[in-house]
RNA sequence: GGGCGCUUAGCUCAGUUGGCUAGAGCAUCUCGUUUACACCGAGAGGGUCGGGGGUUCAAGUCCCUCAGCGCCCACCA
């Protein structure tokens, strides 16, 4: 034991620890009737790029679940994997493509481009799986699954042929965020505002042959010229007076509630406003009624008729009151295209440029065409004036080029029913979400119930499996499905066909434009290359798109089960038991894994979600790769080892709030640790404070910075994790040097010390309190329990207690067993959080001693990751043995605190009486030989009538006095001090109890049991203030 | 714009259904290497609980309001 160094060496054995583990098979999980399933899917990480601190706590969260279940008996498996992402993965490929070969993926081609994918996705899924090992997750890694692998492959097609025979998915038009970069779809979220500074142009478009009295020209505003090309219409309210009197009364009403500040605000706007109405209301009343007349105006440039429209879209407040409609370039005006049955007239090309619909602008970008089109209305005369504005510009976060909205072709899942289900399921409580208030977020999206579009421009992803053909007209149709229906294999291996409708009902403008009068889609429900080679004979073509990733992700806890086969896991494992992932993702995914769960299983995927804090920088910003303020995991588990990290993660853990990462950098020359602040954090290469070398950081882009050594990114708040781990640690080592001639036995009731009965109690309701905050999710409460009843009960009382006990024959034994017991117990609670430094000094104890128990004795689990979880034993919960070991805590602290005050050197021995009431008196007589070792200081008498010594510092507690000897040693000056500012502290608390027990609303109103508490506080304080008073008064 | 949170010691966070003198860790200061641990031990100082108002015998805790911060959703010709 001796050899057993003072520092756990948590890289050396980490490694060790985690392949015995899996020699052992330890986290793998196989059907087996005999024993309950425990279940957590891992929320795959996106293969993008390597994990962060927010992984790190979503994952040590799901380990302590899956770990601590285990020990309770359950066959837990934890089921890993990882998300192609499809976005944002091949972003990152085409990025790099471009930056080091300087190709687009239109020179490499999908297939290319796809393979390059698919080495990005090897490469980084192997960096994930290995920092989750490395973190110490239990993983069944046999069953590591991935989004785009051929088991999820297989249910994403079964659902989705499920789905299209439903006819629950669609093809339908829809406006999409264009990158005209990426030559991609962008996502909503995907999509970031910027406000810059823009113009805001008034153009003219003349009226086609004016009445008298009418305008000549309607005046429309816009701060994108370009998009007039692909007018169809303009608008106008169909009842300005109305509206714009709605608006008024709506202010007058916020004049009346406003406070000072808003007034003037408000005031001024109502003015506005009634100028407006002044000056444009008659005009605009007048268009409203061209528009009803069915009146057009010329669209100027493409020379195009187009008509007036009424529709409530046109704001008469705002603008000009009248509104140009573009349908295929704004989503605004395509719902009032919608409504209106207008063309929609789509003038851009993938890459951005401006297709035939421009007419002379054709070829050019946007921006190119925008200078134009201004300097071409204004040499006609119809600009009317430009003001300069801020405009909200949105922007590609992938290529932070300018985002276009552009009409296309687009699956839909339809909502209604799928989405009930999901909300049902929550309302019902079959699936329950802590903490509940995110229920409203769940339940407030799928109230929505809007269609899920799920096509993707992409390539890296799921392939739409749906193979169509446009037909000029109904006989087409109908030869077509018939052909399609006679091929061989069509009934029998899981086929569908839709019929689309065009979505341009007038066929001289389908003519015109080269659109189908139907589209047949057919849809295969796996992969059927005879099938499909057939369909592709007689000119069907397979749709170029891929899935929307979250489309899989939805599918994730029961495709990585084998779903749609029957598997033995699926039976066994499905539902799993809990979800642990963070709120971003709850309408994303969560939702979605409800809705698809029960629709392809017909039962919810799990029975709780846990959503977890997420993790900011010291800013109070959210960790992400984008801004550069990650913490890579590996960092941290280097340099204060992986318990630290997990033990870290679960004790930032709690219900209410986020979490605050300050963090440093560390200087890979000298160790020095930097704050990181706002100002380098983006900063490719540092210079250390220190050594003033430079290092790089992960910003490092230019060879030079690369080169340099890099400085970890870390938190000194694992500091105080790492100290546990060596806490614990050397408290085990404390056992292994006592241990020698161990032998177990029984150990009774009557044998036990009060001290052995206070820490077997204090352990009962650590159990107790731990496994339920566990259960429940309180991650940072059970951490706690745990750190307190380890550091300050175990090593701080019971340790240093028995130090007393083993240098006495008698006693060792007994001391011994205990001993073993309660670390044993520890090690087992501390499994789940901290596995690798229990399983080492489980090792450790193992070969010291076997055979451990106190009722039982019993040969222990050969690894702590399989012991059984500790159960809270009744019999040892006994709060009066607290309480008066509590007696004896508080006068050694007591006494610690006059030596201190007094400067009385540490070896000095000192003389100390007690006066208490006799049941008090007897278990403090008993362990009189601690407050020896543990204070220096002998009880010289102890009882209810004690005589204090002559010379004294008293210490008055309820109930108990206590009587430092102070003969020959007294610094009168600083017990003067103490006493006074004791007296003075006394004196604060007696006069807000006095206060209260004077008023008579308070004796009328508090319960009878808090006047009470009043009472007896306020005569103890009493007794305190006059010891205090007595003792100054003796001072000289 | 709508919704959900948050604001407690220099820092990071606890604080049950309102009820004894508001806690912990880090940092700071004092003392100490007594055979588990200096990644340690003993002790101390440090808070008008974001501001203002209200309900109550009693408010960190409940209500209103203002300010600041974070996140989600929607939207701005």
């Amino acid at each position: 034991a001796e050899e057993i160094p003072s520092r756990f060496d948590f890289s050396e054995a980490q490694q060790r620890l985690y392949q015995l583990w899996e020699q052992h098979e330890y986290f793998h999980a196989v059907p087996d009737p005999q024993k309950k399933p425990f279940t957590i899917v891992i929320p795959p990480p996106n293969v993008t790029g390597a994990l962060h601190l927010g992984h790190a706590l979503n994952n040590t969260l799901q380990d302590v679940q899956i770990r601590m279940k285990r020990m309770q008996g359950f066959n837990a498996l934890w089921m890993p994997g990882t998300d192609h992402a499809g976005i944002a993965t091949q972003a990152v490929v085409e990025r790099r493509l471009k930056e080091l070969e300087g190709l687009t993926r239109h020179d490499l081609g999908r297939e290319q481009l796809v393979s390059r994918i698919w080495q990005w996705k090897d490469e980084y899924e192997q960096r994930i799986l290995d920092q989750l090992k490395k973190m110490g997750c239990s993983c069944d890694w046999q069953r590591t699954r991935f989004t785009l692998d051929e088991m999820c492959a297989a249910a994403v097609r079964q659902t989705f042929f499920d789905l299209f025979q439903k006819h629950w998915i669609y093809r339908s038009k829809r406006l999409v965020n264009w990158d005209t970069f990426l030559q991609t779809t962008v996502s909503d979220d995907e999509v970031n505002n910027e406000t810059v500074k823009g113009n805001f142009w008034h153009f003219r478009y003349p009226v086609i042959a004016p009445q008298a009295g009418e305008p000549s020209t309607v005046i429309v505003a816009t701060t994108r010229p370009e998009t007039m090309l692909g007018d169809t219409a303009v608008a106008v309210h169909p009842d300005p007076a109305a509206a714009l009197a709605a608006i008024e009364s709506e202010l007058q009403q916020a004049l009346v509630d406003a406070n000072c500040n808003e007034k003037h605000q408000l005031e001024e706007q109502l003015r506005a406003l009634q100028e407006r109405r002044q000056l444009m209301l008659k005009s605009l009343e007048q268009l409203r009624d061209m528009a009803l007349d069915g009146r057009l105006v010329m669209l100027p440039l493409v020379d195009r008729p187009i008509p007036l429209v009424v529709d409530d879209w046109a704001k008469p407040e705002l603008g000009t009151g009248c509104v140009k409609i573009t349908p295929a370039h704004d989503p605004n005006d395509y719902e009032v295209g919608r409504r209106c049955q207008l063309p929609m007239i789509n003038i851009m090309n993938r890459d951005g440029t401006l297709n035939a619909e421009a007419g002379k602008y054709q070829g050019m970008s946007m921006q190119q065409a925008r200078k134009d089109v201004v300097a071409d209305l204004d040499r006609l005369g119809l600009l009317d004036k430009v003001e300069d504005r801020d405009i909200e510009m949105p922007l590609s976060d992938r290529s932070k080029t300018a985002i276009e909205p552009w009409l296309t072709d687009q699956w839909f899942i339809q909502m209604d029913e799928l989405a009930q289900s999901a909300m049902d399921a929550v309302n019902d409580q079959s699936v329950q979400i802590f903490p509940p208030r995110y229920q409203t977020s769940y339940l407030d999206w799928l109230a929505e119930k809007r269609d899920w579009p799920v096509s993707r421009q992409l390539w890296w992803g799921h392939q739409i499996p749906v193979w169509s053909k446009g037909c000029a007209d109904q006989a087409e149709v109908e030869s077509l499905q018939h052909k399609i229906k006679s091929l061989a294999g069509f009934k029998t291996e899981g086929a569908a066909v839709q019929i689309e409708p065009s979505s341009e009902p007038d066929a001289e403008r389908r003519a015109l434009l080269g659109l189908p009068f139907a589209t047949l889609h057919v849809c295969l429900g796996a992969d059927l290359p005879e099938l499909e080679q057939q369909l592709e004979s007689i000119g069907l073509n397979r749709d170029e798109d891929v899935l929307d990733t979250w489309f899989s992700s939805a599918l994730w806890p029961h495709s990585t089960l084998g779903w749609p086969q029957q598997t033995d896991e699926l039976a066994y494992f499905y539902p799993t038991s809990t979800l642990i992932t963070s709120r971003d993702i709850i309408s994303l995914w969560v939702a979605r894994m409800v809705l698809m769960g029960l629709n392809n299983v017909g039962h919810a995927p799990f029975s709780e979600v846990f959503i977890h804090p997420k993790i900011q920088d010291g800013f109070g910003e959210t960790m992400s790769k984008s801004k550069g303020n990650g913490i890579d995991p590996l960092d941290v588990i280097d340099k204060f080892g992986a318990d630290a990290l997990r033990y870290g993660m679960a004790h930032l853990t709690t219900d209410t709030q986020d979490v605050r990462m300050p963090v440093q950098y560390e200087c890979p020359h000298c160790g020095h640790l930097l704050d990181q602040t706002k100002k380098n954090r983006t900063q490719p290469r540092i210079d250390c404070s220190a050594c003033q070398q430079p290092f790089g950081t992960q910003w490092a882009s230019t060879p030079d910075d690369k080169a340099l050594a890099r400085g970890a990114v870390i938190s000194e708040r694992f500091e105080v994790a790492r100290n546990f781990v060596n806490k614990l640690w050397n408290a085990s080592r404390f056992a292994m040097l006592n241990l020698d001639g161990y032998c177990p036995a029984v150990v009774t009731d009557d044998q036990l010390l009060i001290e052995d009965k206070w820490i077997l109690s204090r352990l009962a309701n650590v159990i107790q309190t731990v496994t339920h905050k566990l259960e429940h999710y309180h991650f940072g409460d059970a951490v706690r329990e745990l750190y307190s009843f380890a550091w300050d009960d175990f090593c701080s009382f019971y340790l240093e207690i028995l130090k007393e006990r083993f240098s006495d024959p008698s006693q060792r034994a007994l001391a011994q067993r205990m001993l073993t017991f309660i670390l044993d117990q520890l090690l087992r609670l501390w499994h789940p959080v901290m596995p690798f430094v229990t399983e080492e000094i489980w090792q450790n104890l193992g070969r010291l001693a076997p055979l451990r128990g106190l009722n039982e004795i019993e040969t222990v689990a050969a690894h702590v990751i399989v012991a059984a979880w500790p159960t809270a034993s009744a019999e040892w919960q006994d709060s009066r043995i607290e309480s008066q070991f509590d007696l004896f805590k508080q006068t050694l602290a007591a006494i610690r605190e006059i030596r201190a005050k007094q400067n009385i050197p540490p070896k000095k021995e000192i003389k100390f009486s007690i006066r208490t009431p006799a049941d008090n008196a007897r278990p403090l007589q008993e362990m009189a030989s601690y407050f020896k070792r543990m204070a220096a200081a002998e009880l010289a008498s102890i009882g209810d009538d004690i005589q204090p010594p002559a010379i004294n510092a008293p210490f008055v507690l309820s109930d108990l006095e206590i009587y430092v000897d102070l003969e020959g040693l007294i610094d009168f000056a600083a017990e003067r001090k103490r006493l006074e500012k004791e007296k003075a502290k006394i004196e604060g608390a007696m006069k807000g109890r006095q206060a209260k027990l004077a008023n008579e609303k308070f004796l009328s109103s508090a319960p009878a049991e808090i006047i009470d508490r009043e009472k007896t506080g306020l005569a103890q304080l009493q007794e305190q203030w006059e010891a205090m008073q007595a003792a100054l008064d003796r001072l000289p």
